[in-house]
Order: structure tokens, then sequence, then C-alpha cells
DNA sequence: CTGTGCGATACCCAGTGGGTATCGACGCGC
DNA sequence: GCGCGTCGATACCCACTGGGTATCGCACAG
């Protein structure tokens, strides 16, 4: 049995004339009649009655007809269904994130316009750190990673777009020295105390602020390490230190903290989004396109992107 | 797009490997990779992304496969459905009966076997007269008819078969003269007043009746005229007449009422399944087999049946 | 760098879906 | 009542296509 054949009774049972029902198909009567009796072979019995003026169904038929119109239905649902997930119109997407995507308002952004726009689209979201998406990559957990920094060693077989790049200003309270000045350069900081995210958590980061303090001829005082930007500018707050902090928490006037830009510090905090290289995904795909759409939004409240 | 399609994309979706997909098909691995090339380009977006070792579904793919086993699944079900409709496992039957049929005890015998052997198949009852019933044929809106005279008009487009026959007997009040001889012949009735059902009910009882007594040369005198066996019954103990009533009446052990048989009066109730000349129906036919069986099996409790 | 596994391509054949001509049967109308 | 029209079935033909065999191209493994 094939769908041909459902079509040509359909067709018939809709008619209840051979005749009418091939010109409907756009076929000839006699291939019309074979098939059907084909057809009736198939099923075992017969599904029409022949008679002068016509057909009628028999019981057969008739019970056959409902199930043949859903049989019929449903191929298309499933073509339609192959099609709208090509499109990237249904589906479902896993996301793994680090702290710092949700902490810019980026996922949040990026998910409420799908839950806007593209309701049937399922996503399941993980927070993890980059070493943890890294693992999830390999084991197909997840089909998309928001991260800061990429493990080195992933980079060959995952690929990556950087989103959103924001610049790290200096986060002190507002009593401290330099939050007198406009300006002032990392050498000036020389003498401080930082808060500053643990290694592990960000390794690039973490290289690239020591290694520009290194350029400009100091070693930073680690007073305290601290995971998760909200417990730093605490921290900052707290007297403990002075850190370096992406200039977006500047926008949120957290009172008893200061925000100034440090002219040669050209540190920034990327936020990239990662997938397996070579995977087709049009889910994926309109994914990135939202976050580079809302990441662009934010960077031109936030300020100009430097380069 | 046809049903093979679906089953060999099935095949490869499960086995991942166009070889071994081709093995279980039962076919070379040339054609399939065909067949899948046709069904991608129908779809409109590949299903399948070819790998160095075997295949992957693409997501359209992943959509895709759960939609087309539904798809078979779904066409299974019908072809299942017509098989067991021609074999009248199930199905519809709408069933014209008069009152008698009910009143013998047949009709609701035949109901509770179907609800017991043959639960998927749903009986539509109406009760209606013969008439009524030979109105509801035309215009399609029965199945089958249970009936005691058939419209003589209609005998041409109308198949009958009697499934039960009843002899009638004398009901009267127990104070009644011939209440205390054993048996009597119908000269002896010449002077009785008579209930009689109305001759629109029941024609060709009604004349039958008529005709025997005028063959014993007397016209009987009615007293009353009553539609429903029931209110005969009543209106002979209730002393306005005599009446002749189904045997089956006589069971009913009815204080009030003596029931004597008459020699000569060979008239009996028939109880007849009619339907349209040349429809097959296997669920009818289970009725009427039915039928036949519950009938004989009542006719053997009443007695035994004439000729 | 070569062998191996896998899907794609090229090409062939037979079976079948679809076409035309015609038949046979049943009603209908003159 | 008898031809004629209507409708499905049958007979026969052709071309397309589903399936077969041989072979290629490619990527990875040893």
């Amino acid at each position: 049995m094939e769908l041909r054949h459902l079509r040509y009774f359909v067709a018939v049972a809709e008619e209840l004339h051979f005749g009418r029902a091939a010109r409907r198909l756009h076929i000839a009567q006699p291939p019309l009649s074979r098939q059907i009796r084909d057809l009736e072979r198939d099923v075992g019995t017969p599904l029409f009655e022949r008679r002068p003026r016509g057909v009628e169904l028999t019981p057969a038929g008739r019970a056959f007809l409902p199930e043949a119109r859903l049989t019929l239905a449903q191929a298309e649902r499933a073509q339609r269904t192959a099609q709208r997930a090509a499109m990237g119109e249904t589906g479902r997407l896993r996301v793994g994130f680090v702290e710092a995507a949700a902490d810019t308002g980026i996922l949040p952004d990026v998910l409420s316009f799908f839950r806007m726009h593209l309701p049937s689209i399922g996503l399941s979201l993980f927070e993890m750190d980059s070493l943890q998406q890294a693992e999830a990559f390999r084991d197909g957990r997840i089909d998309l990673g928001l991260l800061s920094s990429i493990p080195p060693d992933a980079g060959r077989w995952l690929q990556a777009e950087v989103v959103h790049r924001e610049p790290l200003v200096l986060a002190m309270p507002p009593t401290h020295p330099l939050a007198g000045r406009k300006r002032f350069a990392l050498r000036d900081l020389a003498g401080e105390s930082f808060v500053l995210i643990p290694r592990y958590v960000g390794p690039a980061l973490h290289d690239d602020i020591i290694a520009r303090c290194r350029e400009a001829d100091f070693s930073p005082r680690v007073a305290q390490e601290a995971a998760g930007w909200h417990t730093i500018v605490s921290l900052v707050s707290a007297g403990v230190g002075v850190a370096f902090v992406p200039m977006s928490f500047a926008q949120a006037e957290r009172s008893g903290v200061a925000y100034r830009p440090v002219r040669d510090l050209s540190v920034s905090l990327d936020l990239a989004a990662v997938w397996k290289q070579g995977e087709k995904s049009p889910v994926r795909e309109r994914f990135v396109i939202a976050l580079r759409a809302v990441a662009g939004a934010r960077s031109r409240v936030i300020g100009p992107r430097p380069r």
C-alpha cells in the first residue's frame, strides 16, 4: 500500500464516481480502476460496490475513509514538521552558559526574544563554566555554549564567535583617592589591594589582567579572590580592595562603589557563542543571530565597542 | 512522497547506516540512497548528514522521524480498521424495530449478546412501525428492520427473513365459559366481542385474522381496537372482550387472563428481519445470525414452531 | 601512503503506473 | 420495447522508475 492508493481512494470515495475522480486526479479512468483494485487486493476486502450509476462504499470502505484521510494528513504534517525544523522554527536547543552571560543581561534578553517570536522552540539552559561546557560538547549534551574564554585545546573542533565585548573598568569605594580623578593609568594602581576572579573561572581573563599589570611594571597584590561579579562588587564596597569589573556594572548605579575607566587597560570581557565545528543547526543559527542583535543593542547603550 | 520513502527513511534513521538499512529492507544500497535523495528533494531539506563512518540525522530529520513513524502506524491502522469492518467486527448498525420485537424478548437478547461479544459495534435503535421502517430504508436511515408484516409494495427491493414465528392463542377472562374447555375451534368464537389490533399497525396480521374468521363463517365483532399487546391483554382482563395474542404471553402468568389454543386458527405472528436487497453488510449479517440463534432458543423454550 | 569502509554515481533492466481503445452491463427515454 | 448513453472493467501498449550491478570518491586508520 502506498499513499497514492489512499489519495486515489479518497478521491473516489468523495466523488462516488470513477470518471469524475479520475478527472480530479488528472489521470485516466482505467488506471484509477486498477489502482483501486490493487488497493482492495492489498487491504483484503472490497471497498466499493460498483453500481450501474456509480459506486458506493462498502462498510469496510466507510470505515477505511476517515483512516485514510488521517494517514494523508499525518504524512503532510510530517513533511511540514521537517520543513519547519529545517527553517529553525521548531526544535530544541540546549544551551550552556557562564554566569557572566546572564549577568550582562544578554541571555535573559535572548530568552525573552525567543519566547516572544519562536515559542515552538524549546530551550534547555545549563549554567556551567568553560571547562564543563567543553566536556558537555564532547558528550553531545549541549548544542551551544556561551562563555568568556574558550578553552584553547578545544579550539580545533569548536567554532566560536564573539558576540559581545565589554571593557573592564576599575571599581573602588567612593572614598578612594583615585575616585576623585577623572582618568588615570594602570601604573597608578601599583600599590592597591585587588579583588580578583580565581584563575580557574576564567583563565584567559585572569592571565590578561596579570599580564597588563606586569607590563605596567607591577604585580597586583590580591587581597581576596571571588567568583561572580556581584560578589566582587560587594567586597569592593566593603572596602576589601579595588577590582576590575565589566563596564556594564557601572550602569547599575550601585551606591557605595565608584567606577572609573583605566586609560591603558586594554582588557575586555568577551562573551562568545561556541558550537561544534561543522554541525548544521538552523535553530542554533537563529539563536546566534538573536544573540548578535541583542548584544549589539546593549553595546550601543553602554557605549562604543573598543577597536 | 510515498509510504515507501517513509519506510526507507525510518530504516536508515534507525540504522544510521545506508548499507545495513538496505540489507534490512532487502534491497541494494544504491537504490536506497536514491530513494532517500528523492525524499529529501520532496521534503525540501536534507534529512541526513553524510559522514565518513555512516550518517546522522539533521535537525529536520530528527523532527521528521517520529512523524514518519506515526504516518506508517496510521496507514497500518487504516488497513486493519477496514479488515475488521469487513469481518463485521466493527462498525455501526441502525436498527428499526416494532414493539413486538422488544416484547418477545428477542431484541433485548440480541442486544446483550452484541454488548457482550462485539462491543466495538455501535447499535442505533429506532422504534418504528412497518411503514416508517420502509420509509427509513428508502432514505437510508436504517440498515436493518425488525417487523411483523412486510409492506407488500416493498417486497421488490427489500429482502426479508422470518426469524421467529409464534402462533396466536386466545386470551380471555378466567371466568369465561370457554376457559373451562381444553380446546375448541374458531367457529366457537362466533358470538364473542374481540379486542383487535388496528389494521394500520399490522395489516397482514389483521387481515389474516379476519380472513380466518370469515372462513369459519363469522365476522368478528370488534369491541375495541388497541395497539400494543400489553394494552390488549389489559383490556381482556378488564372484561372488554377476548383477543388473539402471541403465545409467548401465555408464559407471563398474568393473573386475570386465561390463554387457550384455538384448534383451527392457523395464524401466527411473524418476526422478520428485513434489509435492502443486494447490500452487503457483514455487521448486518452478524446481527441476523445472532437473531436466528436467539429466536431459535426462545422458540424451543416456548414450544415447537408450527409447520 | 595504502587499505578499508561507506555513500554517491553511472548505467542497465524489468516491472508497473498511466494512456488509448473497446467491451459489457445496466437504465432511461422516445 | 429497443436502441442509446453512461459507467466501470478489460485488453493492450509505452515510458518511466524502482531496483540491480559495477565502480568511484573520499575520509580515516594502520
